[in-house]
RNA sequence: GCCGAUGUAGCUCAGCUGGCUAGAGCAGCUGAUUUGUAAUCAGCAGGUCGUGGGUUCGAGUCCCUCCAUCGGCUCCA
């Protein structure tokens, strides 16, 4: 007999070689009929694994993020089953469930695949998922494996197999296909209602751009026909939200080919939305204690040469600019942060003058290449609201702190408040690859760590993420549509200081090396108003809005009083328009609202008679009525409780 | 940079297997209408069909080159 533990602390004896399946099945046939995955001693098992020993177990359906996980793996078995079907002489490679879904990177050789192929595919799969195949598992020798794929001519696979150390390998079949698989089915095809493969790409095999390249098929899968809709409205909605759509809808900015690529142009209304931007970082710094600077766009090549960048990252520059009488090369800022040490260094620091924090709205270029650009998201130019803290070690965790209330003062106040923080640090086995003594790195790695959990956060490590010269926080926020994005970036250094010299002088008068922080809450400005636009849908909190308010007058009679309304809107500094135009009610109406106009004001007769003017919220919302002289008070009160909702 | 798809008017899109002067809606302009809560009506104008080349009696349509965009990959200080 053994014992399982389940998770509500209940423990049963069940004989020797019960499966999962029959567990739940004792439980409750309506338990048995949704599992989809189980975990065993945290251990990722079939439902039908024959259980030996003792231990704690978890039921997963497809609410969890592992039923679905096993799920969408399941499909990518029945997606390479049709493949090879379809295509014989393709040879797979692997298939595992993401996020959303899955994918399968096949070698399809000198046959043609392409998206046309989609639905035969799909309906192949429903046909085979209807014949209700169970997974199973079934354990062979490394060397019978090897052998069975060389059979195949699957050199894939076989580079697989031998890359694993253990001998004992593991076949999954279903219907009469098998794969190499660690495991983690759901017990039968059946559970698959609905298969929507997605797209294709490349995909280089094993993630290497000197490796063939492989086409990977992206699908999801679902249990029932109904969530498949869902999903795709899902896409349309994100799709409606995509801020470059958004972006040209709401004149936000522009890109030329003229200008170049990933050089954004930004138009009238986005410029408003980004300086307002600015304006609220600035005022949240200057409490913070922060200086504003300025540097320029160029900086001398010696510059980064000596900051380690040129020859770690000199690649992604765009080529050095020459002069026309020396040989001084130039190259435009990719990045500020040598430029504000050297501002450090314009003088003398006493230990009592820490900490010196420096921000600057640092415009710097990257090249990437043609391929990575992505509307706003990525690239060549673009703003950082970077800063850069000097301070002495002892000061380290409680500077860290700070910086950490400023992002979560900037996330809340715009809304996002769904996010994790990703702490990065070295990666274990390449120690080489890092600058600067093993000593100064734990000590940055541990600061970190500490304030994290002094403020609470929400985090994960990852190993082998860390920036060259020193460990760093990311924020990572979920948006509206539940995506999730980087955004904040706080980082450690002590490369820097050390590779500019910078000092102060200690109590003890000596001179002593500061700790340097770079941080940037927004990340780049170009990045972060992309992300708030699909997480807005672009509709902006009234507080940013570029127009608050927009006046429509009913005809041309009512123009005078609508102008005298607009100037004393805009004596309070409301941000307000007006809608002149000889065009009906209903017409600017409909334009505010594309607009997303948070506030209409209505002026015709009965409003000049009784000196009002009529409110519409966005979304068609009648507020009716309200005297002209209390208008001002109505919107700013409206104003202050948008920027209330977000901090709460 | 690599794989795949796409590129027609300022915007969103039609244009089937190659065949008359390339179409629509919105936006624009002109005129009429003076408008009460998500599109008033009419007329006009607007395109070397991404670029260059080829096949053909004939190319928006077929083939090749390049450019750009989109979806990914790789990359992301």
């Amino acid at each position: 007999m053994i014992k399982v533990r389940f998770p509500d602390g209940n423990e049963l004896s069940y004989d020797d070689g019960v499966t999962p399946f029959e567990i739940a099945e004792k439980i409750s046939p309506a338990l048995a009929r949704d599992i989809l995955s189980v975990k065993y001693n945290d251990e990722i098992i079939e439902t039908k694994t024959k259980l030996f020993s003792d231990g704690n177990i978890k039921f997963f359906k497809w609410d969890d993020d592992e039923g679905k996980k096993a799920f969408w793996h399941s499909t990518a078995h029945l997606l390479a089953q049709v493949i090879l079907d379809l295509y014989p002489n393709s040879k797979l490679t692997i298939g595992p469930a993401i996020e959303n879904g899955f994918y399968y990177d096949v070698d399809f050789q000198n046959s043609t695949f392409s998206e046309n192929d989609f639905s035969k595919i799909e309906n192949k799969m429903i046909e085979e998922a209807r014949k209700d195949h169970s997974f199973t598992m079934r354990e062979v020798s490394n060397s019978n494996a090897l052998s069975y794929y060389k059979s195949q001519k699957n050199e894939y696979k076989c580079e697989i197999i031998k890359s694993l150390d253990n001998d004992k390998i593991t076949f999954c079949d279903h219907a009469d296909f098998t794969d190499l698989c660690k495991g983690g089915h759901i017990p039968s095809t059946k559970f698959i209602k609905s298969v929507k493969l997605l797209n294709t790409a490349g995909a280089y095999w094993r993630g290497d751009e000197n490796n063939k390249q492989l086409t990977r098929i992206y699908g999801i899968s679902f249990p029932k026909e109904k969530l498949l809709k869902e999903y795709l409205q899902l896409i349309d909605e994100a799709k409606k939200r995509d801020h470059r759509v958004l972006g040209k809808q709401l004149g936000l900015f522009a890109f030329s080919e003229n200008v170049g690529l990933g050089l954004p142009l930004w138009l009238p209304e986005g410029t408003e939305l980004r300086s307002r931007l600015e304006e609220f970082l600035k005022t949240a710094q200057k409490k913070a204690g922060y200086e504003m600077v300025i540097t320029p766009h160029i900086g001398n090549k010696k510059l980064y040469v000596q900051s380690g960048h040129y020859d770690k990252y000199g690649d992604s520059t765009f080529f050095p600019i020459k002069t026309p009488k020396d040989d001084e090369e130039f190259l435009l800022k990719p990045m500020n942060c040598p430029h504000h040490c050297e501002i450090y260094s314009s003088r003398k620091w006493s230990y009592k003058d820490l900490p010196v924090r420096y921000a600057e709205f640092g415009t710097v270029y990257r090249y990437e290449q043609s391929g990575e650009l992505h509307g706003l998201t990525r690239v060549r130019g673009f703003t950082q609201d970077d800063a850069h803290i000097f301070c002495a070690q002892e000061q380290l965790l409680d500077e860290f702190i700070k910086v950490i209330d400023l992002v979560l003062y900037v996330f809340k106040s715009l809304g996002f408040e769904d996010f994790t923080a990703q702490i990065s640090l070295r990666d274990q086995e390449k120690m080489e690859k890092y600058i600067g003594s093993e000593k100064v790195w734990n000590l940055a790695e541990k600061a970190i760590l500490e304030a994290a959990k002094s403020k609470n956060l929400n985090y994960r490590i990852e190993y082998g993420e860390a920036a060259f010269y020193g460990p760093k926080l990311d924020f990572m926020v979920k948006d509206a549509l539940r995506r999730e994005w980087q955004l904040g970036t706080i980082q450690v250094d002590y490369n820097l200081p050390e590779r500019f010299n910078l000092t102060f002088k200690n109590k003890n008068n000596e001179d002593e090396r500061p700790v340097m922080i770079h941080r940037a809450p927004f990340g780049s400005l170009e990045r972060f108003i992309a992300i708030l636009i699909e997480h807005t849908a672009g509709i902006f909190p009234l507080w940013l809005a570029t127009n608050q308010i927009t006046l429509i007058s009913v005809g041309e009679k009512h123009q005078n009083y609508t102008q005298k309304v607009l100037n004393l809107l805009e004596k309070d500094e409301i941000r307000a328009s007006a809608d002149f135009r000889n065009e009906t009610v209903s017409k600017k109406i409909l334009e505010a609202e594309k607009k997303k106009t948070h506030i209409m004001g209505i002026i015709g007769d009965k409003e000049i008679d009784n000196n009002e003017v009529t409110i519409r919220l966005r979304g068609g919302e009648i507020v009716g009525a309200i005297k002209t002289e209390s208008l001002n008070d109505y919107i700013a009160q409206k104003i202050n409780k948008s920027k209330e909702i977000n901090l709460k």
